[in-house]
DNA sequence: TTACCTATATATAACGC
DNA sequence: TGCGTTATATATAGGTA
């Protein structure tokens, strides 16, 4: 898009590619960020600029929590395993907590929104969950996951 | 870009948030590759879709290895969980002196710990669920990943 | 790096199968 | 759901300040 058709391969000249990242990089956050609220959706995006510098986004969620997310996920939905696994939970929570410090400092209600986010998120779940084994109860169930939430309950 | 100008909130219908979904997933995908390659830059792209499948995109190097990329940096050039963490620290430990959070903040990492074990059960939940979803469906398939550059070659 | 300015190249919303 | 079409909305290459 622009005045000439661009061929995707690497910009040697090294001010245009730092100049194109950019441009791109606004561009593409700009996506990403439209994607994530018009679809509801969890998104993270890292990228390191040609500088080295981080550049992320994620939605609703922050890029920690959805790192998690996909950590948490079975190899098998996520297509690969993972290597260090465990080490990298436990580096993504220390990370967590201190955003989450930093957060509850910032805004000591933000505690109590949290909670009831996630509350929100475990009834929709919830229900999803029901509706769906509902039209599935003529077949075997894997496994009766109704009955894990009950201590999460206030 | 379309026939009519798209406010950027939450699509509520149901079938056309699932359909924007794919449509503007391959585009952010395609964006993200050809900034990747063009800048030649390290990137990673993690998307849930509103049925929970995982969507992931990375450029010459793996998902993984950029995550590790970003949990080496050091948290000051990582940025986000804030450079003065001492301060806040401090400040967090007097706060909970006065405040009637004190209960809650006096031991923020047991809570913390606690939000990550819901949140683990919410991320088992959510798997369940696109499991049972996906019993529901009539094609699992995720799209075809090496359609979407066709265009961008020379 | 950043901002703004076109001319073009792309992305995509609504529709039809 | 997945695709192709078409009319519009956006993104952006190259240039300039």
């Amino acid at each position: 898009m622009g005045r000439v058709k661009l061929a995707i391969k690497r910009i040697e000249n090294n001010t245009n590619r730092h100049v194109t990242f950019s441009k791109r990089r606004n561009g593409l956050i700009k996506k990403a960020y439209e994607l994530s609220v018009l679809c509801d959706i969890d998104i993270a995006l890292l990228m390191f600029s040609p500088s080295r510098r981080l550049c992320p986004f994620s939605g609703r969620h922050g890029v920690e929590d959805v790192l998690l997310r996909y950590l948490n996920m079975s190899d098998n939905d996520r297509g690969e395993p993972i290597q260090n696994r465990e080490y990298l939970i436990s580096m993504l929570q220390r990370l967590k907590r201190e955003s989450d410090m930093a957060t509850q400092l910032a805004n000591p209600g933000a505690l109590n929104e949290k909670i009831e986010e996630i509350q929100k998120e475990i009834y929709a779940c919830q229900q999803q969950l029901q509706i769906s084994e509902e039209r599935l109860r003529y077949k075997p169930r894997p496994a009766p996951f109704s009955t894990l939430f009950v201590r999460s309950r206030p």
